[in-house]
RNA sequence: GGAGGGGUAGCGAAGUGGCUAAACGCGGCGGACUGUAAAUCCGCUCCCUCAGGGUUCGGCGGUUCGAAUCCGUCCCCCUCCA
């Protein structure tokens, strides 16, 4: 490799220099240099291997920051390898909770594979993406090829792993065959002879397995690649659709907006480095205006949230969500538009009534509830009494909480 | 194989015969204040058409006027020793 003419050379800074933007680690970076040299000099592209979960298909944020780094990867003319684990799925990771995942049918898998893809596709060109079912390679193994698999590993060396670590020292059950899902995602690698795994820093441990078993049997081995976990809504935990702090891809314009400016003020610049497309020059102008006042952290916010719905959305609907929030939640005013509801109900009814027929809440007790909580306004006046009844007329507006609008049609 | 500990609302965790729809904390929701940030304060948070009713404390069965609390049985989980 030392025989790289200058320009090669300048080559593999450039794309080194992308890559490790944004990156928690990346293990070791010597070799992925050698990787990316090799890969001009031969001019056969990288494999860039990538690990999806098929159990939770709803994309979010939090996946656009590795998905963001399989794009840079891709537009310097790397293979993305994606691999649906349908087989691990069974079985269940271990990060995190130590719940057994509920196996999935076939039918389950590949409905959420394509809900993976359909999302995927706003943000890597799906067209160049190499696909892959673990099932296939790890379903036709033996027993006998499972022992010898597991032979080429140490319990001590499985056992460091942080979160089996941890759970030895609290004292919480670890099953055996949680042992097995990093061998089998480290034998994915093996198989598929990745160059480059990608992943958050919580696949850590199971990133590394691979570049070891990759030795054990002799291959090249793969470069880790770690992001940072993108923490959600409510700046602690990782974001996730159970933990309902997510922004998802699929959102409308409104809500991507209106989640964006509620994320913690420490965050922010968190959120442009791992899912806008500024550059480290434009975030550092950010940061240090932040720093001195002259940017108020609130229009940092607002400039955060516009980005990512124009990412997702265009320039138009970022516009108007922006709008929509000015007017909606700085100035306390209704929004332009408003979901038209038609009433088919009596004229003359009670507000809990007329709140649970039009769905807008789930029960009569709920409707009252919230009345009483004081959080139910018509026509911009809030109704102080759950016995109220009301005249029901075109265009009566209801607001339930800060953001549910409705308009009565009739 | 032996010994012990435990299963209570979304989670954590009190409660060991009636005052318990079940303390408290977290989370969630609504409100005030604001920048839908943070911090703080107030209210709601099993279900249901207000009074009031219905269904809960791993499952089933029993004792009792009355059980999350007592008895029987079954299921599940954890720890330690071997």
């Amino acid at each position: 490799m030392e025989q790289l003419t200058k320009d090669q050379l300048a080559e593999v800074q450039r794309q080194i220099a992308i890559y490790s933007q944004g990156v928690h680690d990346i293990i070791p970076v010597e070799e992925l240099e050698l990787k990316v040299a090799k890969s001009i000099v031969e001019n056969t592209p990288l494999k860039i291997k990538l690990g999806l979960d098929p159990s939770a298909p709803d994309v979010h944020l939090g996946h656009t920051v590795v998905l963001n780094k399989m794009r840079q990867f891709q537009e310097n003319g790397h293979i993305i390898q994606l691999i649906i684990g349908d087989f691990t799925g069974k079985i269940g990771d271990p990060t995190g909770k130590s719940v057994a995942r509920k196996q999935l049918t076939d039918e389950e898998v590949k409905h959420n594979a394509k809900t993976y893809f359909e999302q995927f596709a706003k943000v890597i060109d799906m067209e160049k993406v190499e696909l892959h079912y673990n099932s296939k390679w790890l379903s036709e193994l033996k027993f006998e090829d499972v022992i010898q698999l597991a032979g080429k590993i140490t319990v001590a060396r499985l056992m460091e792993r942080d979160d089996f670590e941890e759970r030895i020292a609290f004292g919480k059950p670890i099953s055996l065959h949680e042992f097995f899902y990093p061998l089998m995602q480290g034998y994915d690698s093996v198989v598929l002879e990745s160059d480059v795994e990608l992943g958050g820093t919580d696949q850590h441990f199971n990133v590394l397995m691979g570049r070891h078993f990759q030795e054990k049997f002799r291959k090249e081995k793969q470069v880790a690649l770690l992001m940072p976990l993108l923490e959600g809504l409510d700046g602690v935990e990782k974001m996730s659709k159970s933990k309902n702090n997510y922004i998802g891809i699929d959102e409308s314009p409104q809500e991507m907006y209106g989640k964006s400016m509620s994320i913690p003020d420490e965050l922010m610049i968190k959120y442009f480095e791992l899912i806008t497309d500024f550059t480290p020059d434009q975030i550092k102008t950010i940061k240090d205006d932040l720093e001195t006042g002259v940017l108020h952290p609130r229009d940092a916010k607002m400039l955060l949230g516009k980005t990512i719905v124009k990412i997702y959305h265009g320039t138009e609907a970022a516009e108007k969500a922006e709008q929509h929030f000015i007017t909606v939640f700085q100035q306390g005013s209704m929004p332009e538009e408003i979901p038209a509801i038609e009433w088919k109900g009596e004229t003359v009814t009670s507000v809990i009534n007329l709140l649970v027929d039009l769905q807008l809440l789930k029960s009569k007790s709920e409707a009252r509830r919230m009345i009483e909580n004081r959080g139910i306004k018509i026509n911009g006046n809030k109704v102080e009494d759950s016995q109220f009844q009301i005249n029901v007329t075109d265009g009566l507006i209801i607001q339930v909480g800060k953001r549910k609008f409705a308009k009565i049609r009739i």
